[in-house]
This record gives C-alpha cells, structure tokens and sequence, in this order.
RNA sequence: GGGCGAUUAGCUCAGGGGAAGAGCGCUACGCUCACAUCGUAGAGGUCGCUGGUUCAAAUCCAGCAUCGCCCACCA
C-alpha cells in the first residue's frame, strides 16, 4: 500500500495487459441495442501496403477519444475498423518483392500473383491491427473487415450491377491518364501536377504549296508525331486567312487541316496550336469536335509506336531529345525559351503521366454529385472546420467522370462477361448461362479490375453487410461522425456521400472532422524519401501510448497541421508522470483504510475542497462542450490546467496540512475529496489517454465498481459551483503568490520561515485572511502571520500591495534598501499605467454612454482600487528612500 | 488564374471585441516526506503592415506583404 508503488510511472507491462484485459472483457463489442442509442465510427480503412506512420496515430487517437467519451456517456458506441486492399499500391509492392527474385508478375501469372498478394495483404493486415492496438484503438475486432474480403466484393458487384443497369456505369474509348509504370489507367484525381522548369519549342509547319510556313509552340515536343490539325482562335484576325489551308507535319510529312477552334487562346505562344488528339485531352476534345483521326504514337510502355515513324521504339523522353535535334538540323525550329509547367505524375509512383486514348469503364457521376452537393450544404453533413465546404463545393460542381477500371490484377474483377462465340457483353451478378445473342455458353470475365476506391466508397454500409438488410444497418446507419484527413476529401469523403445517398438513400455519417497532416519540425510532409518520418511504434515503445496520444493532441488544434519533433512526446510522458504521483499521494494518504469513495457530509467541507469541486464542475461542463465541437484540444487543454495548475499546485498543497495534523475527521473528509475529484479527472482523461487512468483506477476502485472505461461519465453539477469559494480561493492564491514573490525577490530562503504582517482595510477580507491563516501559512511558508487593522510599517520590512492590502515582510537582517527601492518602484510603475489606462477609458464619455453598465463599474473598480494601491505603495517607497538617507 | 490557411514571447503554438496565454528554452532559488519526467519566483510580445467599423480591435471588415497548401484544359 503506497510502498511497492514506483516513484516513476512504468507504463512497460501496463499497456499490453490492460488491452488485453479489455478484449477479455469484451468492451469493444457493440451491438445493436433497443434502449440505448447508437454512435458509430467507420475507421479510414489504412492501407495494407505499409504499416502505420503518425498521421494514422492521431487520425485514430482522434477516433478513439470520441468512442470512448461517447461509450462512457452511455451510447452504444461501435468503432468499426478494417483495411483496404488498395490496388495499385499493394500490387506495386508485391511486384517490387517479386522483383527481388528476378521475376515479373508476368513470369508467375495472374492467379498465382493475386495468390501472393493476398498472403502480403494478410501479413500486413495483421500487423496494422496489431498496431492499432498498441495504440489503444478501441475498435470492435469481432466485426473487422477487409475491402476485399467476400462480403465486401458482393457489395461491389452489386454496385457495379445496378450502376449498369441505371446507365451511370459506361464503357467508353477516351482520352485517360495512363501510367507506363503501373501500366495501368489512373483517376484524374490520382494524377498530381507539379510545377516542372521546361522548355516551351516553337516549331515551323510548313505551308502545303506555299514557302510560308507557321509557328505552333509546344512543350512535349514528341507528340506532334500524333498531330493530326493545326488549330487557332476564331478570335484571332490573324490567322482567319489559314483556316481551311493545309499545313505539313515536318518529319512525317503528314497533312494537317488548319481549324478554328474556340479553345485556342490567341494570347498564348503563336496563336496556333498542334493539335494531338490521342495525347492531350484539349486536343480530344478539340478532335471529337472536328472529327479529326487519332493517331496514337506513344505506347502503353512510354515507347513510341510505330506510328511515330522513325522515332518507334524509342522512349518518350529519348525522343523528344532526338526529335528536337533533327527539327533542329532541319531547320523546323524556330526557337525554345524556359517555361514553367505542371506536370502531371502517378501518385502511387510517382512516373510522369500519359494521356492517352483507351477502352476503360466510367461513372457519370453528375445525377451522382447533385444530391451529394446538397445535404452538405442544408446541414445534414456538417464539416469540422466549415471551411471545407467550399473545397467541397468546387470540386462536386465541378465534377468529371469517374473512370474506374485499372489494368492490375490485384482488385475486384469487372463483372462484365463476353461470349467467346459472338463477343456480346453481358454485365451481371454473376457469369451468365446461354448468351442471348448466340446461345452460347462460354464466358471470358473483363479482364480489368476496379479502381480501389471503388470500394472504399461503400465502406460505411458495406461494412455492415449491406445489400443485406441487417440489424447493425438499421441501428448504426447513418454513422455518426468520419474522421479524416482533408487529403481524400474527394477520393473518398465526397464518393462516400455519393454513394450513401444513391444506395442507401441516406447520408453515411452526420459529421466529417478533418484533422491537420503531421509534418516533420520544419513543417516538411513525413516522408520515405525525405527519411524524416517518425514511427509511432517506437514512439510508444520510448514514451508509451498514453504519451503519443497525448502530445499529439496538445499539439493539435482544430484541423490545423501539426509540426512534430520526437522531443514533444515528453510533453506526454511528464503528464503522465505527473498524474501517477497526484495518484501515489493520495495512495500514501491513505494508510490501512478503504478508499472512501462518497463526498463527505457538506458541513465537513472546508473552502479549498468547495473550490476545487467547483472548479470540477466547471472543467467537466467545459470538456463535454468542447468535444461536442470537436475541439480536442481545447477539452484536453481544460483538464489539463485543472488537474495540474489547480488540483495538484493548489488543492493537494492545501490539504496536505490537513495529513499531518491530527484531525482524523479532517483528514478523511480531504482524502475522500481528493479520491473524488482525482477519479473524475481520470475519468475525463480516460478518452485521452487510457492506460494510465485504467491503470490508476483499478487501484482506486471499490469491489462493485466497474472498469474505468466502460464507467460512467462525469456530469456537471450546477448545485456544486460555487461562486463564493471561487471568488474567496482567487484572493487568498493572489496574497500567497504576493508573498511567495516578496520572498524570492528579497532572497529569504525558501526554508526559512517567515513571518508577515497584513495591513487590512476592509472587514470581510481580514476575516477570510484570519478563518484561512493556515493556508496563507503553508504555503508561503511562515511562522507568523499577523491580520491587523491599521499599523505602520515594521521597521526594515519589505512591503507588497494586493488586492489594497498591505503586506508587509519584515527582514530581521539588514534589508537590502536598494533592491527593496528598485521592486518598489516597479510596482509603482506597473500601477501607474493601469491606472491611466483605466482613467483614459473613463474620462471618455462615449465610453461611459456606450460600454455596458458592468464593463463600465469594473473599470470605476479598477480605477478605485489602483488608485488605493498606489498610494500605499508611494508612501512604502518614500519611508525605504527616507531611511536610505 | 481561382480558393484556403498561416503571420502572437528566443522556439513550437493556443486564444479570439472589454486589463496579452501555454509548453519548451532562459535566469534565480529549492532534492520542503506525491512528483527534479518536479516545485517556487522571474525576465521576455507596440499579437505581419496599412486603412476602416466600434465607446473599445491582437480579436470584426477591406487592402497589402511574406510563407505554405489545394484546385484549374492555356498548348
């Protein structure tokens, strides 16, 4: 009983055996219940390509303190957790590992690929829930699920299915983004465009029967090779003479028409372009247009086709090298200056993008974006900060064809069926019979697969087994709240509420919070290439769970980026110390008798416990509003100044007098309150950090008392605020303080007991100072302590003005007069400003018409009281300066 | 070209119309029987700039500057 306790917190063995206490228990299981109500949390499925970085650790510190707030509030809280196949990026992976046996996944084949993606897939799923773990995620494992496990997949297929058939699922040869690298087609969201130092070339095209020729600029040289038209403005009076001309593509010698199309911006470059209509999707456009051909002369693999001519074979890039030399040679080149450019690259590998022309499956995704638009802005989805609305907004107004079919093999498989006998195309649930066409009766599957996020989409009902209509649907759909990163707002968020809103036919949660991106110190993305990451597993293994968790929400502020130095994770650990020795104190207070549990009889209270239970009160009301907005900080922020700045600094300090003296009554009525507000306080930082509150709160707990996690959460109560105590603890903490620092200035030594005389002027005030001399006592360390009425200055005493009280510490040894001068001069100084501050303000008239009545008579007491207070001080002053004389 | 953030103490950042805050760092003192992963006290900010609204602006509005993100079909 308090011995055996360490000195330093040990959260070594502790959090393993706490988590796994709580699985035993069963208390992350929800299910659905008829008298209580729901809230529900979907996990951003992490990827199973890697294990978890930091983002993912405060993504989900974020998610559990809101389950665990919400289970100890009573709800049926089910935090529903899985993983994501994440097609390219898994296949990537596997290939590169392949890659290191020499092999390609053409060498092992489809089957025996998807095999080996799935031993990956399962490897690293089992290590990232191992990892959530560790970070006390309290998710309900009994119902984690995969993207691309089996009931996941039906979801697909039936989506897919009735997409289809609603005729918002089509299949289209158009211009795409094609990655050589994954070769595979990518979203236009999956392509980022960086801003790249190139060359914009300016290329004459001869005149057919002419010695003319015109200028069109380009920066990818190589595609002109594709060129099939010369276009400019119907704007520009320059060129109007050209149009219906026919100019000829130098080294190919093909013939381009000269067109007119609105497109074209006579400002830029020459005023005319090349039009390449299988490269570039202006081009496509400007080709489907004009019914212009499409030649496509870069191939799936980046080399150039045969329709490149001389260049087939050739690598993109090699080509355009070689390309601009011969124009160059030839004399085609007109000029080429520097030029900024956004290039679009592979976010999965980072490979520059090609447009290209291809066969691919789409989503016409406009009917799908309008209601979607909708219930975010009338406020049936809000957004934790608003501001993302409008980025919302922008993009779904905007909004273009979804294309989601991928040439990989890791992925859901298209369920679009061709009949080998007739090439008819059947899009079904599952592989047809007879073929309506031919009667035919063998099928060969699309070869593609689905876009990954073609899954993730559905997540917040497929992971409930939908199309089924199941209970946990009924009872948790909607979810409540998504909490994610602002990075796929429109990768997934936005496509979520499409889809919840079309299948469903209701919105998939009720609240989006988008937290802020950790960066390194200097504000840098965690990154592989950058090597600045920090791993939160060894993070937790250095500092504990409880510490991760904690620094990362002190540092965060309601979706602003987060910058992160390894260091800050002492800011958890030293609070975490902090807690379990406010924890050993109360354990050592408690020698052989029970803890007791219930608040002692009101007459018993003294004014510190009133004060520190009111201020409880205040801190739980605060709390529960400030996670009620989602301000996570802010909640931490409140208890943390609580229990540090005021239960430990203040109230344990106060009632320790209480321990050492012999009023066993007293002493217990303190025990119990301490017991009391510390349990409360573990309570409400039980959400934040889980481990060390079960862990203290098994020590404290009573047989018939249940676990911390699944106990109920404080309520404020309005009947223990206490105005009075708070107001009366304020003054009794500034006369401390004043001595405190007359103290240290005047360099009396901390353990030297002083003794101090207050000059008091008002009644009610020297009855508080006398009714709690005590305090006053303990914690300024005095011997003496005098409450008088009207005396002079002690001789050779140091003096402080507060709250116009005198106080006054006289120095048995010499007093330093100078130093004593220059404190007191200071003072002089500071009250001097205020006061003026607070005569400007008065002096004004506007001020004392307009400002409200009570900010007004606070400004007459402020003026009032400095005015006393810099009396007292000037004739303190001028009895030093007399006696230095 | 649009949109969105940021700009407050040496550093990292809170706050958000009525007397400038925290943590770290720094200075002084203290191992006083919960805690040196600690305590007590202190030094340190004309709250980016310029205007405006208001009795009152760090806070609201407008413009500007610097930095950073996001979006956009100017080859």
């Amino acid at each position: 009983m308090g011995k055996d306790i360490p000195k330093v917190y040990d959260p070594g063995q502790v959090e393993d055996r706490l988590y796994e206490y709580w699985e035993e228990q069963n208390y992350f299981h929800a299910e659905p219940h008829a008298d209580r109500e729901s809230y529900c949390i979907v996990i951003p499925p992490p990827n199973v390509t890697a294990v978890l970085h930091m983002g993912h650790a405060y993504n989900n510190a974020i998610q559990d303190i809101l389950i665990r707030w919400r289970r100890m509030q009573g709800y049926e809280a089910l935090w529903m957790p899985g993983t994501d196949h994440a097609g390219i990026a898994t296949q990537n992976v596997v290939e590169k590992e392949l890659l290191k046996e020499g092999k390609t996944r053409h060498d092992v084949g489809r089957e025996k690929f998807v095999e080996l993606a799935w031993d990956w897939a399962e490897n690293r799923r089992a290590d990232i829930v191992n990892q959530l773990k560790k970070l006390g995620s309290s998710c309900d494992w009994e119902r984690e699920r995969f993207t691309f496990d089996e009931g996941l997949s039906d979801a697909v297929t039936h989506v897919f299915v009735s997409l289809y058939e609603k005729g918002l699922v089509y299949r289209d040869n158009y211009i795409v983004n094609w990655c050589p690298r994954c070769s595979t087609v990518i979203s236009d969201e999956e392509v980022e465009h960086e801003t790249k130092q190139g060359k914009l070339w300016y290329i004459r095209y001869p005149l057919k029967d002419s010695d003319d020729y015109l200028v069109v600029a380009t920066t990818r040289p190589e595609t002109m090779l594709g060129d099939t038209a010369v276009a400019v403005s119907p704007d520009d009076e320059r060129y109007q003479h050209l149009v219906g001309k026919t100019a000829v593509l130098p080294i190919v010698n093909r013939e381009l028409p000269v067109i007119k199309d609105a497109f074209v911006d006579p400002e830029f470059g020459t005023g005319m372009v090349k039009v390449t209509p299988a490269h570039d999707p202006n081009d496509f456009e400007m080709g489907r247009r004009h019914g212009l051909e499409e030649i496509k002369v870069i191939g799936d693999d980046a080399a150039m086709t045969e329709a490149a001519g001389p260049y087939a074979g050739m690598d993109r890039f090699e080509c355009r090298k070689q390309l601009v030399r011969d124009l160059e040679e030839q004399g085609y080149l007109e000029k080429s200056e520097d030029y900024e450019n956004r290039v679009g690259h592979c976010y999965r590998c980072h490979t520059i993008v090609e447009p290209a022309i291809s066969e691919q499956w789409f989503v016409k995704m406009k009917p799908l974006a309008e209601p979607a638009i909708e219930v975010v802005n009338n406020g049936e989805i809000t957004f934790f900060p608003e501001k993302w609305v409008k980025t919302y907004n922008h993009w779904m107004q905007n909004i273009r064809d979804w294309c989601i079919s991928r040439q990989l093999w890791w992925g859901h498989r298209i369920p679009a069926y061709y009949c080998e006998s007739c090439g008819t195309m059947q899009v079904a649930r599952s592989q047809p019979d007879t073929c309506d066409e031919c009667g035919g009766t063998e099928w060969t599957q699309d070869e593609n697969v689905l876009d990954t996020w073609f899954s993730s989409w559905l997540w917040p009902f497929s992971t409930m087994d939908w199309p089924e209509q199941t209970p946990e649907l009924e009872y948790f759909y909607p979810t409540d709240t998504l909490v994610t990163a602002q990075d796929i707002i429109f990768f997934w968020v936005a496509r979520m509420i499409m889809a919840g809103l079309e299948f469903m036919d209701e919105i998939p949660f009720k609240n989006v919070y988008f937290n802020g991106i950790i960066r390194d110190a200097q504000g840098r993305k965690m990154s592989k290439s950058l090597g600045n990451g920090i791993d939160p597993l060894e993070m937790v293994e250095q500092y504990s769970a409880d510490a991760v968790r904690y620094s990362l929400i002190v540092l965060s502020t309601e979706g602003q980026d987060i910058n992160l130095a390894e260091e800050n994770f002492e800011i958890g650990r030293n609070f975490s110390n902090k807690l379990w020795n406010s924890f050993r104190f109360v354990e050592m207070q408690r020698k052989e008798q029970a803890i007791p549990h219930e608040l002692p009889d009101h007459d018993r209270w003294e004014l510190a416990d009133r004060w520190i239970i009111s201020r409880l009160q205040r801190v739980i009301r605060q709390y529960n509003a400030a996670l009620e907005k989602f301000r996570i900080h802010e909640a931490q922020d409140t208890v943390h100044k609580f229990f540090w700045g005021e239960f430990c600094d203040w109230y344990l300090e106060l009632i320790k007098a209480r321990f050492y003296g012999d009023n066993e009554q007293a002493s217990e009525a303190a025990l119990s309150i301490a017991v009391n507000v510390l349990r409360q306080t573990l309570q409400l930082l039980h959400p934040i950090i889980p481990f060390i509150t079960e862990e203290i709160w098994q020590h404290l707990k009573l047989e018939d008392d249940p676990d911390i996690m699944v106990s109920r959460f404080p309520e404020s109560d309005s009947a223990l605020t206490d105005e009075d105590a708070e107001s009366k603890m304020a003054l009794l903490q500034d006369v401390i303080v004043a001595i405190r620092t007359m103290r240290s200035e005047m360099n009396v030594p901390p353990s030297k007991r002083a003794s101090v005389i207050v000059n008091s002027v008002k009644n009610g005030r020297a009855d508080l100072l006398r009714i709690h001399s005590s305090y006053v006592m303990n914690l300024a360390n005095l011997s003496d302590f005098a409450i008088e009425s009207n005396v002079d200055q002690p001789e050779s005493s140091a003096t402080a003005v507060v709250r116009e009280m005198e106080i006054f510490l006289p120095l048995a040894d010499l007093i330093d007069l100078r130093k004593e001068q220059e404190r007191l001069n200071k003072e002089i100084e500071d009250t001097e400003g205020r006061l003026q501050k607070a005569n400007a303000k008065l002096s004004n008239t506007d001020f004392v018409e307009k400002a409200p009545d009570h900010v007004v008579e606070k400004e007459r007491q402020k003026q009032a009281t400095y005015q006393e207070e810099l009396k007292k001080l000037q004739a303190n002053y001028e009895k030093i300066s007399s006696m230095d004389s």
